[in-house]
DNA sequence: CTCTGGTATATCGTCGTGATACATCGCAAC
DNA sequence: GTTGCGATGTATCACGACGATATACCAGAG
């Protein structure tokens, strides 16, 4: 979901597309990339929205720092609105795009949300495992050698995401329950 | 990649679409699940090019056994063109997708072409792997906590992938370089 | 006899990708 | 000093896939 991490690389400060795209790769890491294709038509669509809009040429004024640069900034709605999807703890936080783009923003996150989303990730991920393991167990005699050990592969990343998850829900209980 | 395997599916026995999601779930396990907003229009994609066509109806005889059901198969040219497809080890063999699909019928696959697959796709783990490498070297100690997580547990998913990936090369050089 | 759940096909709007195009900037090498 | 190159910067296009949704038939359970 590239809206909400445009939305959050903004409020921190305002950018350019390409800035932005340098941002995102680095915040996400190789974990979600997002071309320009994407980039530029989010961009138009948040400003559509309202929620960003172009921050003013700064007119006169000596510098003039702008050639063909668009320098995007976010609204006060978009402020709002980026709040909101912080705050969500739906079936959309627990998916792969949506929980990555939210645990890139958590230190802006409330931290009852944050838990609540570490488990309802959980949760989404366990039932993944739950059903690779018992397809596995299943058909995986069925399977030639070469397909069981890519769900073999799998289920092991999907079980180590599982233990992943349970760490961070322990140091959020312990850590961090107690401060604010 | 659908293609590949719609056609490496019905390379084995003729099908309808309903019964190719199922196989394609279960082949690809949760490595991939494909829709059907994305495997009717393949179907149908696969129709115009000539790689497969609707099974004969099997007219006044008996059964009658299709209501709605389309029965699809492969074509000569189709048979072709999965064989050429398979034969590849260019770039495309190597992503994500390409590399899963191709993973899922190797049996198919010559075993010379199977060891390229896996070293080309061993390759391209590994630059990633020492690009998120560099990357949280370079900038992991500004990074706040739960983003520092984030990249961390990426990097050992890839990682993993790197061993898993030499596992598989030396079972094949030893194990199957002699069969065939 | 009705209701549920599996079989079966199909379309729609939305989003992301990879390729491609184009123009400007700073700066290093010659 | 100019030439050329790599980074900066915006933008579009065809294509593939997703998720939701609609529709219809069939079997068996209650």
């Amino acid at each position: 979901m590239l809206e909400i991490a445009v939305l959050g690389l903004l409020s921190e400060s305002p950018m350019h597309g390409y800035e932005l795209r340098k941002r995102l790769s680095s915040l996400l890491g190789t974990f979600r990339a997002f071309s320009y294709g994407s980039l530029y038509p989010t961009l138009r669509r948040l400003s559509e929205a309202g929620w960003i809009d172009e921050e003013a040429p700064l007119d006169a004024s000596s510098a003039r720092s702008r050639r063909g640069k668009r320098v995007y900034q976010l609204t006060a709605d978009g402020k709002e609105h980026l709040a909101e999807l912080l705050r969500e703890v739906g079936p959309d936080a627990f998916d792969d795009e949506g929980f990555g783009a939210r645990l890139a923003f958590f230190a802006q996150t409330r931290s009852d949300i944050r838990l609540q989303i570490l488990e309802g990730r959980r949760r989404r991920v366990e039932e993944q495992r739950d059903g690779m393991r018992s397809s596995l167990a299943r058909t995986g005699e069925r399977l030639d050698r070469y397909t069981r050990t890519l769900h073999e592969h799998g289920l092991e990343s999907v079980d180590r995401e599982v233990r992943w998850l349970t760490e961070l829900i322990e140091d959020e209980r312990s850590g961090h329950s107690a401060e604010k």
